[in-house]
DNA sequence: CATACTACTTAGTATTACTATTTAGCAAAG
DNA sequence: CTTTGCTAAATAGTAATACTAAGTAGTATG
């Protein structure tokens, strides 16, 4: 799906936010997760971002550990205001989301 | 709802597609509607930066009149472009909801 | 004349995703 | 031993977009 770019901002973050709180995982991981469910545009370094900026913020709990194989990866997991603005981002999704069919089906009448 | 910047990204845009496409409106209208059903945090000069841009895409005809009370209106309306950009708009929008919703559901497994 | 409501504009800022490049560890092929 | 390829992370610079805040103006009401 090409032209997402704008629609992404703030949903990303969510995304990224989402699948760390299903379990401990790392950068690159999170990026082949997000191209084998569809979001084949969403370049690597687009992620690393995204986590450098959740870092920033302080809603992930970090380990840098060795790998089997390739370089260490950086784990994460979310601590409790990582889990807190997950429910908050769900919470203002499902607004929009709401909103957003109500403008549409208005269409219809 | 408070904290909706980074998600309406992209998606403001797209609701004032909409609206403009359900009929010929005017700025003040569309800061009025998007009030009325919720969107409470948007401020009028956001909606007249998006409509700027909208007309500097050229997806919008415009027309300059004299009101019956206060200032003159611009009234807008959906050219082709401007139609094909809200087709295109609410394509991206469902491919993403969808997505949100499965990696939400993903969570209960 | 002052106030309130209508209506639009614009300058400056913050956030965020993208592109592109860089650095680096390890393994297998040649 | 060198090259290639995959894994893994970081970063500088850019573009898009919503926000804040302030301003300009027309009309009606008291």
């Amino acid at each position: 799906m090409k032209g997402l770019t704008e629609l992404l901002k703030g949903v990303l973050e969510g995304i990224v936010l989402q699948k760390i709180g299903q379990g401990e995982t790392y950068g690159y991981e999170i990026t082949q997760y997000l191209q084998s469910i569809g979001f084949e545009d969403i370049a690597e370094g687009t992620v690393y971002t995204v986590l450098l900026r959740l870092e920033k913020k302080e809603l992930l709990h970090v380990e840098k550990r060795k790998s089997e194989l390739g370089p260490p990866r950086k784990f994460y997991t979310l601590n409790d205001s990582g889990k807190y603005e997950l429910d908050k981002f769900w919470e203002k999704w499902f607004f929009l989301s709401r909103k957003l069919n109500e403008i549409k089906e208005n269409d219809s009448k």
